[in-house]
DNA sequence: CGAAGGTTTGACATTAGTCAACTCCGGTGG
DNA sequence: CCACCGGAGTTGACTAATGTCAAACCTTCG
């Protein structure tokens, strides 16, 4: 069965109001529950799946990392998500992927058919949920990317952006203030709708801030992590703000 | 059981690429399978569920239409979706709405708790699999907006929000050149991440080059649909093109 | 050492946002 | 019935943010 349960049922009460505080892109928690499947190794730049693949797997990350993106008949990109290890990739296609899945570094990935995932699915309840969990998480990432490329100034897009690294190594136990970047200047112009110099001149903004600071284009130290939330939160930006 | 079976299962060949055509955004088609449930209506501007209720419910529009949005912490808001007769919302919230559903018009939804669905979904193959292809809808719709407000000029974004709605009035059996906009120019641009004034010209723009007609702000007609593909494609805007 | 790819920086062009005025339409009440 | 009012939409002048183009700079890797 098809794991909704557990949340409590009541009526909706017409009147609260709960506005979200800024959640972070890059939402998604490492997936649990899945062992087993075939290993596959892939090099930087070389794909795990591509547009129109038939959708015969899904893949779990177990190190390196994934970029999520789609291309535009034109040629424009836009990475969709960055998949860390932990992070399961190619759940919601139906039929064929709408998205390529491409290693930004030499990357070992898990692969499941989805004949696995019935499988397990069909007598565990928990999985059931841990799926259903996973994809919400992609639709809430997805949303989230909504909303930063749709309504953010390129300074709250890329202070956002670190700060959802940031978040994302604090979940993973590692410091939240000393950021690798896996990807390139383009992959992240690509993914918040920037191009890669307003990406540069951003991060060399906030070098020059004191904000950050910068080694080898790669290895970002969060020196202000509070000023770096103001500028990511909207009231920093001189429109906006009421 | 989850119903993610039936894709062909074959090792992925690395070597075809296989770039989408421009797909739309709203996506979305009926949702078939669930009857019964409480009917309740609600007013224009009232809201169905806001973000941060417990997610008991999901509902099926019947009649009029609701705009699905986010609201930031400075006020500013995105428009996730607009849900049109036949759609389901709130599906993909775990515990709490992630969203608010607000009725552009009196609107008439159906009620379902998610014990229902669950029952539902227990036994019963096909409507699992309609569950998850409508939470599969909702992710690609998501992207295809995360594409629009990310990567296309305010020409392409309007051109290609009405080309959506002309492609959903074609799946519905209505003329896919006849559009009555059920929601404001406020809502159109927290949409496509545009403001009233840019989409309003936009509009006028459409209107001039003979594109469209406009009658009293909510009728349009689509005059040149083949250019109206153009605008909306990108290789028009001017820049972008090789 | 040289080439290539990624990054940074600068000068300039252009798009879309801002602010403000005006129009249009529908509803309300005298 | 008509005048007024308010909300939504349109239009114009101006501005600011970001994209564009071009050149220089680094690293890495052969």
């Amino acid at each position: 069965m098809l794991a909704i349960a557990y949340a409590p049922e009541r009526q909706e009460t017409p009147t609260r109001h709960t506005p979200h505080t800024a959640s972070d892109g890059l939402v998604k928690r490492p997936f649990e529950g899945l062992d087993g499947g075939a290993v596959r190794v892939v090099n930087a730049k070389d794909h795990v799946f591509r547009e129109g693949d038939p959708a015969s797997h899904v893949y779990i990350v177990e190190a390196g990392h994934l970029c999520i993106y789609r291309v535009l008949p034109d040629g424009r990109r836009q990475v969709m998500d960055f998949a860390y290890p932990g992070d399961i990739v190619g759940l919601g296609a139906i039929e064929a992927h709408g998205t390529n899945a491409q290693a930004t570094e030499r990357t070992r990935v898990r692969c499941f058919t989805l004949g696995d995932l019935r499988e397990k699915a069909h007598d565990n309840g928990a999985f059931c949920m841990a799926l259903y969990s996973a994809m919400s998480q992609e639709l809430v990432a997805a949303r989230e990317l909504v909303v930063t490329v749709g309504h953010r100034t390129a300074t709250e897009k890329v202070a956002s952006f670190l700060l959802a690294l940031s978040r994302r190594n604090a979940r993973r136990g590692t410091s939240p203030n000393e950021l690798v970047l896996p990807m390139t200047r383009s992959d992240i112009a690509d993914f918040l709708g920037l191009t890669i110099e307003t990406v540069s001149r951003t991060f060399t903004k906030f070098r020059h801030d004191g904000v950050i600071d910068l080694e080898q284009c790669v290895l970002v130290t969060i020196r202000d992590p509070r000023k770096l939330a103001d500028l990511a939160g909207g009231t920093a930006s001189g429109k906006w703000n009421a």
